[in-house]
DNA sequence: CCCAATCTGTCATCAGCATGTCATCAAGAT
DNA sequence: ATCTTGATGACATGCTGATGACAGATTGGG
């Protein structure tokens, strides 16, 4: 689950970032509207915070220029003060929500589980594959009953999956979506974390669920 | 356990909120309807306190359309006079409870105990997981039938996690709950705080409730 | 109103683990 | 058979959380 950050108030943005971290997202920030346009096109995120003033190019252009895109991106807007002009703008603008600084982060993340929840089933709270279990809320992963903890890094890695179960994904598309980074051939951190994931989640099973598909990439599926 | 009062007399609102935060609740308060709506679908609420007198939506039309949500909040009405045909009013369009100004604080919070008592577990009096036994109404702990002393922070927090028991709470979430506070992670208030209430609760126990999910946050929940 | 005790948050330091690197091995593909 | 790609185990290290000491704030008693 993707969140871009535009926002140029350092600490703010460092303190959004962390929290979303922390609430499972994979989260970029930038702190101006060039690189954050730029990053839409460049990644696929979920959603975005948009801070309305901004340097050099304005939280409503950036809005506009989204808004011309082919793929429709929520965008929730923060803005220094509760002003209704500003509100009504967002929204004929084709901002998706609005929240006024300050603003406590247990509302930010209502408003986002708001935003994400309507995209479909591999937005709900418990995903399954076989006898697999895995509760997004509760951050808790299960197998035939018994619960498996998992580290940060392999539940990220494992949502990925799961959300994409049947699909071969190629360790571009993990590097990116998991890691943040351009993948680089030089490293062998997605083969020794899937084999990290496998010691826990397929270890001692006949079924595995993680298959490898040579020259191409990873696939979570059942195989009978 | 989070209460929301609307409520336009500035004096009496604080005063409310003043005693209801000393009481151990974590509450929000607004002096208009529009807030108080909006309020109530961007956070998770045990309670609401409503004045039925208020400037632009009354209290009626705010019942009205809380009791159109899908998720059932509890209502207490505030009324300026002790008017039978007020109290119908408000019983009939939903409201579960309803006192007269001028009241006596302490008959509010009886009143708000009894209203949090039968919303189901997590809005019980009393709290347990294993031998540990939590009493709201008394503020008391007792771990293997011995008490435990307190205080109103390893309180609230402890509540926190006990209704969220087996659930991965990030830090960003429980600064957010217990501290009302934007997570900033130049403190470590929260390992320090989960530090003291472990040395009260978990000292001396071989199987601890309080467990750390590295990169995650914490659990309170048995294990085997 | 003042003093003492306790509560609550800050800070510096420490320990342990998660994560990434690397060298080597195994297995498919051609 | 050889080359390429993935698997695997050992290792290094940086980061996260734990911890104890300290200080300001708050509370309660005299």
């Amino acid at each position: 689950m993707k969140i871009l950050i535009i926002e140029d108030e350092v600490k703010l943005g460092k303190y959004l970032k962390q929290g979303l971290d922390e609430s499972g997202f994979n989260v970029d920030l930038v702190d101006n509207g060039i690189d954050g346009l730029h990053q839409t096109t460049e990644m696929d995120y979920d959603l975005v915070l948009l801070d309305v003033m901004l340097p050099g190019m304005s939280g409503w252009d950036i809005l506009k220029r989204l808004r011309l895109k082919p793929k429709y991106l929520p965008v929730i807007m923060l803005t220094a003060r509760d002003d209704v002009a500003d509100r009504v703008q967002g929204l004929e603008l084709g901002a998706d929500d609005y929240m006024s600084k300050p603003f406590s982060f247990c509302e930010l993340l209502a408003r986002i589980h708001n935003q994400l929840r309507d995209k479909g089933s591999t937005h709900s709270a418990i995903l399954t594959i076989g006898d697999l279990e895995f509760n997004r809320l509760k951050r808790k992963v299960k197998r035939d009953g018994d619960s498996i903890d998992l580290t940060a890094k392999e539940f990220a890695l494992l949502e990925f999956l799961l959300t994409r179960q049947g699909q071969v994904l190629s360790k571009s598309q993990i590097a990116s979506h998991v890691w943040d980074i351009n993948f680089d051939s030089d490293t062998n951190i997605i083969e020794v974390a899937i084999k990290r994931l496998r010691n826990k989640i397929d270890q001692g099973f006949s079924s595995p669920l993680i298959h490898t598909v040579r020259g191409m990439g990873y696939v979570l599926e059942l195989r009978s």
